[in-house]
DNA sequence: CCATTAACCTGACAGC
DNA sequence: TGCTGTCAGGTTAATG
């Protein structure tokens, strides 16, 4: 299967493994390689990145958010194709154990567009074949304000997710559920692929008008969800541990989906059902006719 | 205000 | 072999 594009537990799988390698560590160069990815690097991104430490990495929706010392946090968004991976500066393996060593890349590939080295001491390299990535930084203090963050809506795994704010958030809607449901402003870190996994679970059509999910839909949308994505987070780090031991990289996720990318094949619920393909607001949706209603 | 669509970008792949 | 065209999808600006 192909390399999937990271959406919130793929973005939170590269958190975990960056964890070790940045909080608490500092920045001791950082270098680009072009003038920005989707948007420019922030004025003097370098200077002011070198020197600082990283006081904490959290996730909010698909984005990395490295708090600096400075006052300052580094936020990194992987667009579609960005991918980080960690490399010992000096001989292999002098790491430890947190050391997710991509090996075949020197920090030279035609996509690396950014390195970050630390006092780890670690070589962070981000690529990004289709540069939809974003790095900026954002005055930590009003970092919420901020625009990229203000309309978000909640995170999909947290209590404020609940039937409650669904239904009112999804009340008046015309728009398809799975339109709806990739909204980030409706909820927050979902991406194509587990839109249609989640609705396939809870067995909900994805042509439904987002304001005619009923009542009795809303739990099992909501469970799926979150199952969903619990068990993508879980399976992240599993592979993580993996990549300790062989060549990997953060981010290089092959999930295994029951229904996206399996037009043709029988629906796993064995409803006697074909998943089909259909495009909805230009994007691919699997699903099964007939046991999705 | 709401909903839909195109644009951004490049690698992979199908068809000729 | 190599060309051309299409497709993939996160986000956002533009359009209806």
């Amino acid at each position: 299967m192909a390399v999937s594009v990271p959406e919130l537990p793929e973005v939170e799988t590269v958190r975990m493994g960056l964890e070790p390698v940045l909080e608490g560590k500092r920045f001791t160069s950082v270098e680009t390689r072009r003038a920005g990815l989707r948007v420019p690097f922030p004025k003097d991104f370098a200077k002011r990145l070198t020197g600082h430490k990283v006081t904490r990495l959290t996730r909010r929706a698909k984005y990395l958010l490295a708090e600096l010392d400075s006052g300052e946090t580094l936020v990194i968004h992987l667009g579609m194709s960005g991918r980080i991976s960690v490399h010992a500066k000096g001989a292999p393996g002098e790491l430890g154990n947190y050391l997710h060593n991509a090996g075949h890349s020197d920090g030279h590939g035609k996509h690396d567009h950014v390195l970050f080295e630390t006092d780890a001491p670690a070589r962070i390299i981000f690529t990004d074949h289709r540069r939809f990535g974003l790095m900026v930084l954002i005055d930590t203090a009003t970092l919420t304000d901020d625009k990229l963050f203000k309309g978000l809506g909640p995170e999909p795994l947290s209590g404020d997710f609940d039937a409650k704010y669904l239904s009112a958030a999804l009340k008046g809607k015309k728009t398809p559920i799975k339109s709806a449901l990739l909204d980030q402003r409706v909820v927050s870190g979902l991406g194509n692929i587990y839109v249609c996994e989640a609705l396939f679970r809870a067995s909900i059509s994805p042509k439904r008008s987002a304001s005619k999910v009923s009542a009795a839909q809303m739990a099992p949308l909501l469970r799926e969800i979150k199952a969903v994505l619990k068990e993508a987070i879980k399976a992240g780090g599993s592979s993580l541990r993996d990549y300790a031991k062989a060549d990997g990289e953060l981010g290089n996720f092959q999930h295994h989906f029951l229904v996206y990318d399996r037009e043709g094949e029988p629906c796993p619920h064995k409803c006697g059902g074909t998943i089909k393909r259909i495009v909805q607001a230009g994007r691919s949706t699997f699903y099964c006719p007939v046991c999705q209603k």
